[in-house]
DNA sequence: CGCCAGCCTCGATGGACATCGAATTAGATG
DNA sequence: CATCTAATTCGATGTCCATCGAGGCTGGCG
């Protein structure tokens, strides 16, 4: 049994290569649930986009309209998700995105790839 | 003013990029959480992976415990994020998929691009 | 130790949504 | 035209979820 020549990553199949399995189209819809609201796609366009590679909650809380507790509750419905992790140091808690994750659902939505010789 | 370089589509720009404008935000959070459903998920699979390009709405009924207007349902919510398009012929209805817009979902969570010289 | 700031958890609430049965439209066919 | 099938629309219903205020936990600091 050869090993896979392209991603190392499980379940990356395009949905336009073949019918997603019920199991994977439940995982799936979860990450992308998460990113289906404006607030926590701007959260995690803020947290993957900030030069540090990391956002703190106190500055991202600042950039919305929001109270603190619903912030709170974005955050945790992407780490949920596997979209970011959280870390504390000092009094703050600093956001990181997980590219892995990020590009996993890039790779379901991508077109053929050619299959790749 | 130098055109872009890389794709014609407008707000392709990865998360990982910069910080999403809230108008953005929200209009991609719509494309992504009409595909945060695990209908929805499989029924674009089904329809995007179809050898001939098209599926008809009576085999993606029977393909789920659901009903015709559940399934409907769903497949109007695609349609209206610009993720499928539908189209008559004879007594049934064929829905293909709308690659650009996939491409461009694709590319929101792409990691960065390594800017393409 | 006492206090303050940052962040999270909890419970409540109002609005959104997935699902269904019934009714409706559109096209084919006798 | 009458009728049958395919698919959608409509209205109702139960559930999920975004949001908030109140309160709790954690770590710095006087």
């Amino acid at each position: 049994m050869p090993k896979p020549l392209l991603p190392i990553l499980d379940d990356c199949t395009p949905v336009a290569r073949a019918v997603m399995p019920d199991g994977e189209a439940a995982e799936l819809a979860r990450m992308f649930k998460a990113v289906g609201d404006p607030v926590r796609l701007k959260l995690l366009s803020m947290i993957a986009s900030d030069p540090r590679g990391e956002a703190c909650v106190c500055d991202l809380t600042d950039a919305f309209t929001l109270t603190g507790p619903t912030i709170s509750h974005h955050l945790k419905v992407l780490r949920d998700a596997g979209l970011i992790t959280s870390r504390r140091r000092a009094s703050w808690v600093y956001y990181r995105a997980v590219p892995e994750t990020m590009e996993r659902l890039s790779a379901v939505l991508a077109p053929l790839p050619a299959v790749a010789a």
